[in-house]
DNA sequence: GTCTATAAATGGATAGAC
DNA sequence: GTCTATCCATTTATAGAC
């Protein structure tokens, strides 16, 4: 991948998390990176292009991301300490308020090219898993403690915290940091 | 409010609900309702009026759903149930995959006009207050359990249901079902 | 790879007749 | 209240020169 596509994907990932892939145009790159609408067009021809351009590297970075968390020698409350940050660090880095670029993809569904859901789903699947992992191992080891299925405990999980970010827009970083709060207790943990 | 404006919104709230307010179109209105774009410029001069006559419905509707729901003789518990099918509805009733139109709307939040973020966040104080409030009378009656502030319980359950319908897009229905299976059990409950 | 120029379509919005 | 007609800006996208 070259740099400038590189380039052009970083400020379409920025785009989709401040105002969705429906409501950035090749104009608003064009103004961002400094050349024009033409030269974005030679690189990805249609916009479908670079929205699955920029979904292949989401899955790139996410998978990464899962390894590293995974392999490091972390126990799972750790891991799961680094994941909620993960999203609390979200809404606060910032200059214009951000949300998980799979939620902003997931509210326009019905308005991207069908080929970027596919790609989207791969995305879901990466994270859920992760967390599964997370909460069945800590469990396991008597780190963590819930009822019911490590799979569902994890789509709550991942519901509330991505749920949370997008009403932190509103609610500001108190939203996050609230659920958060309230997710450990669900693990049996004390968010001292 | 006349017939003809009522019945506006309520395309307009459809459409919010599923491809978001900058992605429906005057145009996809006039198609709808079978009147020209002119016609509805009528009634809403501008996109922006629309929407805030929009907001202002759902504000109706949410105070009219809560008060119902805080006067009818139920308990917590059942009171619990009913928001929680509220969602679980909205994912299941529509031929197009509806999202909560408030997390449409905060998805937007970089987009829309500001005088219409104002009426958003009173939305979000609305149901908040609500779900807080059912949270404190359960546990004070002992039909529910939970650690914390109901406050916070109820911003984490809130987030979580929202980003369960909006994760049933590509995940289906279940998403929600064990979203809603897990956070009964955050809340001390069977969920049979 | 980048540019200028331009096409074709769509979006929000207005004027004025009926 | 609804229509036709029209305006202007924006958006996606292409052709072709450098």
């Amino acid at each position: 991948m070259s740099d400038r596509k590189q380039q052009i994907i970083e400020h379409a990932a920025e785009l989709v998390a401040t105002v969705g892939f429906d409501s950035f145009s090749y104009n608003d790159l064009s103004e961002r990176l400094g050349i024009t609408k033409a030269s974005l067009h030679h690189h990805f021809p249609k916009k479908e292009d670079l929205g699955l351009g920029l979904l292949d590297q989401m899955i790139a970075f996410k998978e990464q991301k899962r390894d590293e968390l995974l392999q490091a020698g972390e126990t799972p409350l750790q891991r799961i300490e680094v994941y909620f940050s993960f999203y609390r660090e979200m809404c606060v880095d910032a200059e214009c308020s951000q949300i998980c670029p799979v939620s902003s993809l997931q509210a326009e569904i019905n308005v991207i090219p069908a080929s970027m859901r596919e790609k989207l789903m791969i995305l879901d699947e990466i994270e859920s898993r992760l967390v599964t992992e997370i909460l069945s191992q800590g469990r396991e080891l008597g780190e963590l403690k819930f009822l019911g299925e490590p799979e569902h405990h994890a789509m709550m999980m991942i519901s509330a915290i991505k749920g949370a970010v997008q009403f932190s827009r509103s609610h500001g970083v108190e939203a996050v940091d609230n659920t958060i709060k309230q997710l450990k207790y669900s693990l049996g943990l004390n968010p001292q």
